[in-house]
DNA sequence: CATGAATGAGCGTTCATTCAT
DNA sequence: CATGAATGAACGCTCATTCAT
């Protein structure tokens, strides 16, 4: 699932844009309070304080619809912050730890994404019964930024040579680890966290002088 | 929620404890295939191959008591398998370690039951919405079963003085850790994990000469 | 519903009669408790303090054929205390303020037996949707009581010449109105009650000099 | 209790509006005929010739709401048609006797009405099990219409010094009395009813001279 | 006399969705 | 852009009852 913007994007208008942003909204509040089973349209509307179930279906069509909808509004808002702390940084080593610094500051600014992403990608499923975003996914979504990151730096002779997408894996594995770190005690700081984790990083792909 | 054997349990008669051992069985394959939403009465007379789901509902009660006779049953049979292999080891260090390798090879050869406890875990809430079986549970139940084993290798001069209860939380992540790295790609063997995992307990735990 | 003792009474061991006499006594506090509605066998079973709903039934068969059989109880008892009470009067005239003051009595004194009867009578009802019990049962009941001791009121020359049928019915009538004034604000002692019920149904019968 | 128009009354489009009419009407008539345990919705769709049971849920929620409109409903019709009877007389002693006459006349052409009421009334509990509308809350609802009657009789000069509020329960239970007296064998005719209660009434209010 | 196991029917409720404007 | 009305499908649960010993 790679996100990117939708097509339909430009056409929709700007009230329609705005009631988008409220009910996703409440439903990322709903989604990390209650839980992907409880958050039914009823709650959804509370919550974003309209009147009628009816908008909701009437925005985004089915449950389905509005959840994929939340999903890649988070990942696109994500995606921004991080791009926006990443630009700009000269060399790869430094889009590197800038990429892992602006992660974690983001999970560790928005709990609430971060929990609904995580019950809509471990709940919803196709009518089959399949996962419909599972772990892969996610997993694929990051290679695909990172991995063009570690190349540059091999290219550029600031990192050795080491399968990227095996990398790219492995550092989104010790994100993953840093997040139940950040939120389950005994809690680590954002900050110990992304020590941590930037120190792993450039020991692991540093070319061995 | 220290899992012990339910008080019941020994006056429910010989074919009442095999048809919930039945449905059990069939609720444990419905939870790990189709997930905590999707695993109904219905889906589990399906699966058990019974002709009413109102013979889940006799044996069990509601819904949610289902869930935690699922959780309990799971609890006990890890707990069973994994004390039958630890039973015996003369010294702190071998239960730690006899412990650690069984927990992990209990997990590597059910992943159906861990999926399932999983799923009830993350998504069994009460009717404030707060979730039943936190994580918080699982933990405590991980502690009061660590904790001895490592104060005892502190008696007997095998363990360094530490906080055996940190020392506990922290083995715990490192398992939980090793569940991801089993079943996620890159896929590690289970003895890798094992020797990982035992290896940074020794090397956490032993005391300095 | 003429209420005679049944048939089968005789033929019950002394330990399945007093099964039957703890489980409608059960039933009587339900019902007056927590409604027909409410009085399940599960509910009943909880106050007789008995291990299994399948006791009710199998002493009582099904659950309308256990509210008669609360019903006949009730009915039978009163009647005893009543009897108690009301033989030996030598006229007409001490028989029946005998019996009014005797049926008041029982009454105040059994206001659970009183409102179980009335749930019963207002609630139960045959496949058609009937009521099995109307008050007109129980009106025919009273008459068939009263009726006897005011014709020998009339040819003892101790009562006017009046119907029977009637005046049974209207001394029904104003026990059932004292019912209502005994038990809802304002309160009316039992003592007034009878004080007026036996006033009233002297001045109606007295054979006028 | 006090009955009183329903906020959201005002916002229910004609339609709605209609659809619960129609719907109530049917609940009055199953309840009045089956009694409470049996107006179930499955009954009252029938009765009320629509398609799903889903249609009664909608517009009126819970079983529990449902009865509880059914009770507005019939408490708001009886008393705009006795207001409509009362309004424009111009003494106490009138509006009293208009009043009695009134509402025995109501009652009269509303059995089914006055049924399906008490069938609420006596049946509805929550979840406690204690009965939800009391005869205590109907007996508080005629006071509060009775009391400033009679204290304007009082102020006026037509009516001697008592205590309203027990005058008006007073008056309630002979009304309440008549109802039975209406209904049930030997029957009185309404007319008997009025004359009846309107004499007791005016005998015990009016002012020594 | 008592019990355990099983069962079928029915009920209210919830939920997302569709048909109309 | 928004709303109201209606709907069907599924679910968990409760209840009394029956079939076996």
């Amino acid at each position: 699932m790679q996100v990117t913007r939708d097509e339909q994007d430009g056409q929709r208008s700007p009230s329609a844009t705005a009631r988008r942003g409220q009910i996703i909204a409440a439903a990322v509040q709903v989604l990390a309070e209650s839980g992907y089973g409880r958050a039914t349209f009823e709650r959804i509307r509370q919550r974003a304080g309209i009147s009628s179930t009816r908008l909701i279906s009437y925005h985004f069509g089915t449950r389905d619809e509005l959840m994929e909808a939340v999903l890649i509004d988070i990942a696109l808002e994500a995606q921004a912050a991080i791009a926006r702390r990443t630009d700009g940084a000269p060399t790869a080593t430094e889009r590197l730890t800038a990429r892992i610094e602006a992660e974690l500051a983001w999970i560790a600014r928005n709990p609430a994404a971060v929990r609904a992403m995580y019950e809509i990608c471990m709940n919803a499923r196709d009518e089959d019964g399949a996962l419909r975003y599972g772990t892969q996914a996610s997993a694929e979504a990051n290679v695909a930024e990172l991995a063009p990151i570690l190349r540059a730096g091999q290219q550029s002779g600031e990192f050795r040579e080491f399968d990227t997408t095996l990398m790219a894996l492995t550092l989104k594995s010790a994100i993953d680890a840093a997040i139940v770190r950040m939120t389950q005690p005994p809690r680590l700081s954002v900050d110990d966290c992304v020590r941590e984790i930037t120190t792993l990083a450039l020991l692991a792909t540093r070319s061995t002088p």
